[in-house]
DNA sequence: TGCAATCTGGAAAAAATTCTTCAGAAGCTA
DNA sequence: TAGCTTCTGAAGAATTTTTTCCAGATTGCA
């Protein structure tokens, strides 16, 4: 039945439609579906017709009332404005729907969707601004499991700039490196829960030499949260026991791929100096 | 005033709001916003909360009330897709197109989904029953950058099961641990270009010691593909110098996943033990 | 552990929206 | 122009939605 669009369905009824009705259509499809989303008084004012008018429409076109013509419409709308990527229901073709990797790959795409949703994108250009700054340093660290995340991180930026350091895991060397810590600096944390309470400590000490902290955290928020100038919350939940790190490692990557951007010319010349030196050691192949 | 948009007011806000707000909030931006179009009732319901925490969040944002909220909604709306509806290929709603958040979670998606379609199931599986069977050592490797892969998948492993064994990255050590590789152990390989020459060195040892190779690489294959048992090929290309790593991020998990859901039993004990140890040390905060 | 502050949702009151009725207006035909 | 049919909107009834109030639950802190 109904696959057509209210709009497709007004305009192939035009000549159903009375003086007054056919007005009121006009109005509806003008800026289509805003205009028809408010309230039935709203949308009758603005056609210069009557509320009756309107019920009589929406009942003509087949809708039990307004409200269900609304949703209808809702409806509509929220298929168009959603990418048609997301809406896709299987990943993997030759499994079934209930497979892991489909059901898996679901669950990261809908955090990525909702994670990108709440990343403001002036916190995000800030944050490679102050990453591509070359007078300051950059610490970077992460906990039990986000260490890999901090480490992954690390090594790109590392490409990039120099003054770049890795804060290793051991808590116990923490205060070393915080001698190092200057007004100014930039503190990297990767803090997704379990919140680990050694990270919590060297946020403090660090917002104590007038760092700055970045802090890429899950929805619920590390505690590090209330120290840092720019926190970037990602979406972790995935059917499994433990949590997906995917999100953060996609803001990551993006992060990495714009201060390339920004710091360009001196990347590709670090980039093509290395480059040299891994050919003197023959250390990948020639492929 | 108000020439921010309803998204950024509760982006920018989300310190400020109750947990059931934030709640909220995250189901209005989940699919902005059309959610947040229909009646104060239904937006409650979606998100699982009260109707009166709907009516103060709306008043917390400034608004008279929710008529006067959904309002301004429809006005954004309206700016946003004046004439011919637009298609909403955005993430980060409030960033141009070509921001590089968009663009680079555009491509990322593009990747999961031409690698997924590659996966054969089978092949999965199988490798998911290689790692569960805990009669076979396992072995894991990465290279200069797939390091960070490799570790974060033996990370996961280690907590279910024994005989987990990361080989770290310095090349020299290496044959030290093949020295332990029997006949029927796994080795798990992360190579993505540039293929790195030690790591074909172990996967030929380690084939000589007649070890199954289970192999994460890129839509161009490691030449240690020849030697695998089982191949993942991901798609790895995004707009930057460098290359993503997020499928095979997704791909490690997603075997991590049913690995543990193989290996329940005896995973929930290890799992239990080690919490038992963390609350010992006070390693992590209570929250 | 107990106290204070804050948060939350049920329920009812208040406000609004939607729907129905019906009388009058407009159009059409002879 | 008369008589018929169809259309339209004012007004009020019915319903739904929104808001307010309050008591219980939760959280944070000393």
């Amino acid at each position: 039945m109904s696959r057509k669009t209210i709009a497709e369905l007004l305009r192939h009824n035009t000549d159903r439609l009375t003086r007054s009705e056919r007005q009121l259509s006009d109005v509806i499809l003008q800026n289509y579906p805003v205009s028809a989303l408010g309230t039935i008084t709203a949308l009758a004012d603005a056609a210069g017709v009557s509320t009756p008018t309107v019920a009589r429409l929406v009942q003509k076109l087949g809708f039990p009332g307004f409200p269900g013509f609304q949703k209808v419409l809702r409806d509509e709308l929220d298929e168009k404005i959603s990418s048609p990527l997301v809406k896709r229901e299987k990943w993997v073709d030759d499994a079934p729907d209930e497979h892991i990797l489909n059901r898996f790959t679901k669950s990261v795409i809908d955090n990525i969707s909702q994670s990108l949703a709440r990343v403001d994108p002036a916190d995000f250009d800030r944050a490679c601004a102050l990453l591509s700054d070359r007078r300051c340093k950059v610490f970077v660290v992460g906990g039990r499991i986000t260490r890999t995340l901090a480490d992954y991180f690390f090594l790109h930026l590392q490409v990039m700039r120099d003054k770049v350091v890795h804060i290793t895991s051991n808590s116990n060397a923490w205060p070393h490196y915080l001698l190092d810590v200057d007004a100014g600096d930039v503190l990297v944390i990767f803090d997704i829960r379990r919140y680990e309470n050694s990270t919590l400590r060297l946020a403090e000490m660090a917002t104590e030499r007038k760092a700055k902290i970045i802090l890429f955290t899950d929805q619920w928020t590390s505690p590090v949260g209330q120290l840092a100038d720019i926190v970037f919350k990602t979406h972790i939940v995935v059917p499994s026991a433990w949590d997906s790190n995917i999100t953060g490692m996609l803001l990551a990557e993006s992060v990495i791929a714009e201060v390339q951007e920004r710091t360009w010319d001196s990347t590709r010349e670090r980039m093509e100096a290395l480059e040299v030196m891994f050919d003197r050691t023959r250390f990948f192949r020639k492929f």
